[in-house]
DNA sequence: CCTACCAGTTACAATACCGTCACACCTTGT
DNA sequence: ACAAGGTGTGACGGTATTGTAACTGGTAGG
């Protein structure tokens, strides 16, 4: 569950963020009043995005970002910047130093949430990205995984990628020289059985599905979506 | 040298926006003046980020958006919205979809540029290019590969799964249990010594950079960013 | 219908990989 | 300084994985 830190010192503010964004998804919230508490959160917490208004006692909002930015513990953690005031040169001062993403007051918390969203999506490894998607197939680079028809179907190291230098170009014909460049490292052209060997070992895993992947006589073979 | 692709029908804004993007930085720029011409591109080109503009002959900008990510060869892109009526309610469903971000017109090309690098810097190290950066490791999702210092040194499949799971949280103590379930998939916390024999292969393989993997003592282990 | 060629399939031997164990070493608290 | 508990290390046997070879089956052109 993504944990966010709420740094602001209006604390209906906090309320208001807190609520709409616990209302749409599953997040922990973590809030804090002023500049000093909130820095103590990210440092112990590391939460996983941090929304941070610049308007606080104690410690300026610009330098609880950099201070934020400086610690190894903290230095990858998003963050979005909310200002009451919504001045031009005030924002571009916050993207310089690399805030993700920057929202003025008065703001709609509906679209806070989906910026929110949207952010984790993209940092959050775990989250959204890195598997690939095609018909019934997900291909996980990180676990090194297929599921297909709800079913995980362990794959060997050369297995996994080949069918992912397959899945990436859909209906495109990679030629056998490709394959055996792209998986095996083979540069010249060489004359093998091993890939028809490993097709059929991809195809039997892939059961029913195992039709995704066409034989072009004379070229190579292609991967092609079906339409469940 | 990241690639951007800006599609919008008015040639006098994809100029704004290019000029300024390249005072600024080193990038190189596609423009598309229609829906479909932006979509051949975004295929053919696969580029790092793109531009995309609402209002679009040809083809609607959200229809163009959306068959940017059902095609898994562009599905990771990551897009920044325009539009030259700023109403909230677009704004709203330019998000709901998974847009990173959104501009209405007129915007600041100051802020253009800085939210453009800023996505770049978050999007394009780790996640949506298969390749995660950290210090001198280039850890290869697609071919299971790791490059460090200009060598390219191969990784077991278990290996590979081991290091990414460090690799990804730079600077977190992942606890034992952890990184037994992550990349064993052991949902229960066993007494084994597995663990630990393949951090010792990893460190070996890594030679100099070795050190990277630092021991907690009682907890697990932790992935540290070298300056170099 | 026949031939040449390409792909599918099966079997098998070599080996890379993996998990466990035993022991040495180090850290930490008393 | 000692004991206890956690970690590093090297060796070893079982096993999954891999590439090759040989055979079978299918397709296209004449």
């Amino acid at each position: 569950m993504p944990t966010i830190l709420i740094v602001d010192d209006e604390e209906d503010i906090r309320e208001l963020i807190s609520m709409n964004l616990l209302r749409e998804e599953k997040y922990e919230i973590i809030e804090a009043g002023d500049g000093l508490e909130g820095l103590h959160f990210a440092k112990k917490k590391r939460p996983d995005l941090i929304i941070l208004d610049l308007m606080l006692p104690e410690m300026d909002g610009l330098t609880v970002y950099q201070r934020i930015r400086e610690d190894a513990r903290t230095q990858e953690i998003p963050v979005i910047m909310l200002t009451a005031r919504g001045r031009l040169e005030e924002k571009l001062e916050g993207l310089e130093l690399g805030a993700d993403d920057y929202l003025p007051k008065p703001f709609s918390p509906k679209e806070l949430i989906l910026r929110v969203r949207n952010l984790l999506r993209r940092t959050n490894p775990n989250v959204g990205s890195s598997v690939i998607e095609s018909g019934p197939f997900s291909l996980d680079k990180n676990a090194l995984k297929l599921l297909l028809e709800g079913e995980e179907i362990e794959l060997t190291a050369t297995e996994f990628k080949l069918l992912l230098s397959l899945i990436e170009s859909p209906g495109v014909t990679q030629e056998r020289g490709e394959l055996l460049k792209k998986v095996w490292g083979y540069s010249d052209l060489i004359q093998t059985r091993t890939l028809d060997t490993h097709i059929k070992r991809l195809r039997e895993k892939l059961g029913d599905q195992g039709t995704s992947i066409e034989t072009v006589r004379g070229v190579g073979y292609r991967f092609v979506k079906t339409s469940d």
